[in-house]
DNA sequence: CTAGGCTAATCC
DNA sequence: GGATTAGCCTAG
C-alpha cells in the first residue's frame, strides 16, 4: 500500500478567503437534500490545509472514530464534532476506493497474464500438432511404400489405427491449426484493447 | 467557458 | 456505510 496522494491542496485552499466561513447557517435544517444553491446558504467551506494535516494524521493512527477522539479532535481543530465524524466517514469512502481500484489494477494485470499464457501454450499445441500430422505423413508414406513391395495382403488397410491418418483427421488438425491462428489474431486486438484501456491511451 | 475531479455535506 | 448532491477548483 502506497502513501495517499500526499494531501497536495492547492495553496488558495490554505487561504483566509476559504478558510472555514461562520457555521450560523446550518442551523437553519434545510428540508430534504441541499437543493440547489439554496442562496442564504454560505459558500462550501474547505477545510484548512492544518486541519486536513492533522485528521490525515488521526485517520493513519486509527480509522475507527470513537467519541472521546472526535471530540478532542473537533476541540483542537475548532469544527463541529459532526464535521469530524463526516470527514472520517468521507475519508474512509475515499480509501476504500482507493483500494477497489487497485485490486482492479492487480486483478486485471493477473488476468492478462494468463490470457497471454494461454496463447503461447495455444500457439504451443499448435506446433505440436503440425509437428504430428508431418510425422503421421512420413509413417503413412513408409507404410505405403511397404504395402506396394509386399504386393498386398487383405489385412494391410483395417488393421492400422486407420483414424489418425485418415484425410479427415489431417483435415481436422488443418482446421484446429488455422483456428489457432484466427485466436491469436483475437487475441492481438483483444490486448491492444486492453492495454490501451488500461493506459488511458 | 466547460468538463471533470475532489470533497464537504446530506439523505437513506 | 453507501449513494448522491453541489460547491470549488483546474486543465484544456
Amino acid at each position: 500500500m502506497t502513501e495517499e496522494k500526499k494531501v497536495q491542496i492547492p495553496s488558495l485552499w490554505a487561504s483566509e478567503r476559504c478558510f472555514q466561513m461562520p457555521q450560523d447557517s446550518v442551523g437553519e435544517k434545510r428540508t430534504r437534500r441541499r437543493r440547489k444553491k439554496a442562496k442564504g446558504d454560505a459558500k462550501k467551506k474547505r477545510l484548512s490545509e492544518d486541519q486536513v494535516k492533522l485528521l490525515e494524521m488521526s485517520f493513519m493512527d486509527e480509522r475507527k472514530l470513537e467519541a472521546g477522539r472526535k471530540a478532542h479532535l473537533a476541540a483542537t481543530l475548532g469544527l463541529d464534532a459532526k464535521q469530524v465524524a463526516v470527514w472520517f466517514q468521507n475519508r474512509r469512502a475515499r480509501h476504500k476506493s482507493k483500494q477497489v481500484k487497485e485490486a482492479y489494477v492487480e486483478l486485471k494485470l493477473a488476468h492478462d497474464a494468463v490470457v497471454l499464457e494461454k496463447c503461447h501454450l495455444e500457439n504451443e499445441v499448435s506446433k505440436l500438432k503440425e509437428k504430428l500430422s508431418e510425422a503421421e505423413e512420413e509413417v503413412r508414406k513408409l507404410a505405403s511404400g511397404m504395402n506396394g513391395a509386399s504386393g498386398g495382403n487383405g489385412e494391410s488397410g483395417d488393421g492400422s489405427p486407420s483414424s489418425c491418418f485418415s484425410a479427415a483427421s489431417l483435415q481436422w488438425q488443418r482446421e484446429e491449426a488455422e483456428l489457432m491462428c484466427i485466436n491469436e489474431y483475437d487475441f492481438t486486438n483483444y490486448m491492444m484493447m486492453e492495454w490501451a484501456d488500461l493506459y488511458g491511451a
